[in-house]
DNA sequence: ACAAATTTAGACAGACTTGTCCAATTCGTC
DNA sequence: GACGAATTGGACAAGTCTGTCTAAATTTGT
């Protein structure tokens, strides 16, 4: 991986720093213009670095796209996990945990820098590049999907849930959750906290209407309406 | 619209044939590579003209994107109030007849050529031209879903469901039946019939679990398991 | 303070694009 | 069959971009 240095001695942490510079203002361009129309001028001088330093880090602009997206991946399944790890396992009120939990998703996954920067490369890139994207496809959504599917079974067996296909739980639970911010996501923009929020509620009270114990059957008109 | 001609003779149909198939293999080309990716020659050739018959009908080359984007947002706009028309006002059997619904809105309008281009272009360029996605979304989702919501909010009038919001229960149908599809989707990909009518089960059965009369308790249980 | 490695700015060739121009050809119509 | 409009292929200038190279300046570790 590291540039081939001296035995003990690494290369100091400028070098290092400016690697990620580069890496992260490429991922600007690249999602901003497209693959074809970044320019690796404007991505040096957006990573305040000179373009010879680009080409000395990263060879050509194909391997740098790649490690573009590489970065990405990595430190988007990172916040997933991290995210999935606070799934209410033992909720106190299960409607509210859920949509907290679902804003969480939200803002720390779907929503910010890089989970903005990683959708629209593989909507924009993804057929160019087949094997990265299955790279990304296996380690992202495959383990993400199983991961998620697992708690929502294991809140089903302690009761609170009534799923006959956990799986398909915890894909209708995200889509339903994200489903007031299609649009949003589709023309790349961020929404606001407040219609997080509220698409969050709407789709965690349909989603306990379809999958909630019937035990308390007055859960979906208890909460204000939210347009 | 049309070029200007002499008063009462207008150009032959092999005119206006040449410019369909220009706009045609745009779409294609712009989609595949990118607005700045797209090479004028590439689309000229793919279409079967010179290059300079492009520049004759379509000025230059932002000129034929927009082009190609209104006449993508006019064709998958049609194809969409046509299928919304077939909605089940009276339905016979209700899972049956919405997983139809949803299975034709898929094949018509979402999963088809226009569909998957238009959507490919909206996330690749919208950000770069605000003014033109804007007018797509007025005109296409914007429409859509309050033409769906009503036709939602006389399903529940009828007594067919227990809605509150009819707008958010649009959404969210919309969201459940392609939650399966979603990774597809984004790679650009075209789901195989039997991929599409999983999701489309899945997601009415999950629908009407939440806003389905609670007549047929049944309902969840009844049909095969699909994972 | 010194030596080695890294970074920088700039020039550079080669390739590619866009959009224009033009003469020759083809096509549809009368 | 002949006329006029549309189409074609090719050449063309102007601009952009990638990737390489070099010599000078800077930074880093010792």
């Amino acid at each position: 991986m590291k540039p081939g240095v001296s035995p003990d001695t690494f290369p100091p942490r400028s070098h290092e720093a400016k690697r990620i510079s580069v890496v992260e203002a490429a991922a600007s361009v690249f999602c901003r213009e497209g693959y074809a129309g970044a320019n690796i001028d404007l991505i040096a001088a957006e990573a305040g670095v000179s373009r010879q330093t680009v080409y000395n880090h990263h060879g050509d602009k194909e391997k740098l796209f790649v490690a573009v997206v590489r970065d990405l991946t990595e430190r988007c399944n990172a916040g997933i996990f991290a995210t999935i790890a606070t799934f209410p396992d033992q909720p106190a009120g299960l409607e509210a945990d859920l949509v907290a939990f679902a804003v969480r998703m939200n803002r720390n996954c779907t929503c910010n820098r890089d989970g903005r920067f990683l959708r629209k490369l593989i909507q924009a890139e993804g057929e160019r590049y087949p094997e990265l994207f299955a790279e990304w496809r296996e380690q992202g959504p495959g383990r993400t999907w199983s991961a998620l599917a697992a708690r929502f079974a294991r809140l089903a067996y302690a009761g609170h849930l009534s799923i006959d296909d956990p799986d398909v739980a915890a894909r209708q639970f995200f889509a339903l959750v994200n489903a007031e911010l299609q649009i949003t996501f589709m023309l790349g923009g961020m929404p606001t906290e407040e219609e997080v929020l509220r698409s969050a509620t709407n789709g965690v009270r349909t989603f306990l209407a379809a999958f909630g114990r019937r035990k308390a059957a007055s859960v979906r008109q208890a909460g204000l309406a939210h347009a």
